[in-house]
DNA sequence: ATCATATTCAATAAATATATTGAATTATTG
DNA sequence: CAATAATTCAATATATTTATTGAATATGAT
């Protein structure tokens, strides 16, 4: 059957981090190297299958081939998929919820909320992913600055604004590991409960 | 991970179908082998696949080990995932068209003209679905006529009142068979785009 | 207790999925 | 057109999944 076949493909470890990966925007296979630890012929081989199950499309540009997910639809499955896994697979809650005191409401920041804010003008909103990421897609309004050079250059931020932080999804810790260092330096800052990939969802449903 | 597994756990044709049987309702295993053509045995080791995976839960009544889905929560999801399924991937889209003319909006009702229909007083409402899964559950309102009772006594309606038909899910043949059968003996009836589960879900959301 | 019935368990064989290796393609650049 | 770089393909070994068979449990009835 149709359905489980699409299902058997999408349900690997590699290929969900695939999956993830490319939520973010399309990747050539060494920028999905990267993002996996699979050797080269394996992240191949499972972006084949991939491909046939129609869960990935490739674009060609010169030696490169540039994969990316199907469809918003399948982007959108895939959230619901995952905020299944976030709230009701205890093993992952627990993952998630780990050593995220930022997700109190009083470290952590709504869409909604944020959207006022950014009407209010009063936010730096910083995408602390990296920066490949932030050039194939990022919040409006936001600004590129990756975890590396976070730290190894702490930017100054002016201390009147307020800062949000924002990564890939619900298992990224990149931006709470921003919050924790700029909190640790005086800022007022929080973290965004929600990503790029989920505000993408969220302008094409309004 | 947790995800990976529980995608796998869900990710198989006879599993899908069992999932789609307890979308109706609990059943003992006995049930789930006449609602999938698995044997007795190889029913009970997919049911603790899935169980061991919190796709279903078990209740003990003295016999027998009735099974159903672990929460609506994933029901939802698994309603999710099939709708996706039947929008976006070619094969299933085809296989449910297929030979159903009742998909047109002439031959088919939404919820929402259902619900106008009902409280206008001028609606037969049939569940076409085997008796016992009525018991277990049905919208509210409908009478409980299973095909094989249609088929052989050929009820008669009360001729002034609209007829429409219901079954399992979007892969359920059942209500289309009613619907044409009911046609042919001069009646006004459709076929609810729509079905039980998916009903519940809306009952709990609203 | 003994028996019948519903379900689970254990062992097996066959099919499928996965990662690794190295060779084969394909497109670009000089 | 040769050289290079990105990607795919093919072959293989290993691990996992699946269906089948028959035996083992557990529960209720006699």
């Amino acid at each position: 059957m149709g359905l489980s076949k699409m299902l058997k493909a999408i349900s690997n470890p590699n290929r969900l981090e695939v999956i993830e990966a490319l939520s973010q925007g399309e990747k050539n296979v060494e920028g999905i190297v990267q993002a996996t630890d699979m050797t080269f012929a394996n992240a191949s081989q499972h972006l084949q299958v991939m491909k046939n199950n129609n869960i990935v499309k490739t674009r060609k540009d010169g030696h490169y081939v540039y994969y990316s997910l199907v469809s918003d639809e399948f982007l959108a499955l895939h959230q619901h998929i995952t905020k299944y896994a976030v709230k009701e697979i205890a093993e992952l809650a627990r993952m998630v919820n780990w050593q995220r005191e930022a997700s109190d409401s009083q470290n952590s920041v709504s869409f909604e909320e944020l959207e006022q804010m950014i009407t209010e003008q009063n936010v730096l909103l910083l995408d602390v992913r990296p920066a490949e990421e932030f050039e194939s897609g990022h919040i409006t309004g936001a600004i590129s600055i990756p975890m590396d050079v976070l730290i190894s250059s702490l930017k100054d931020f002016a201390k009147d604004s307020e800062l949000v932080a924002y990564c890939r999804g619900p298992f990224c810790m990149l931006a709470d590991e921003a919050v924790k260092l700029l909190k640790d330096l005086g800022y007022r800052v929080r973290r965004l409960d929600g990503s790029y990939p989920e505000w993408k969802i969220r302008q094409l449903q309004s």
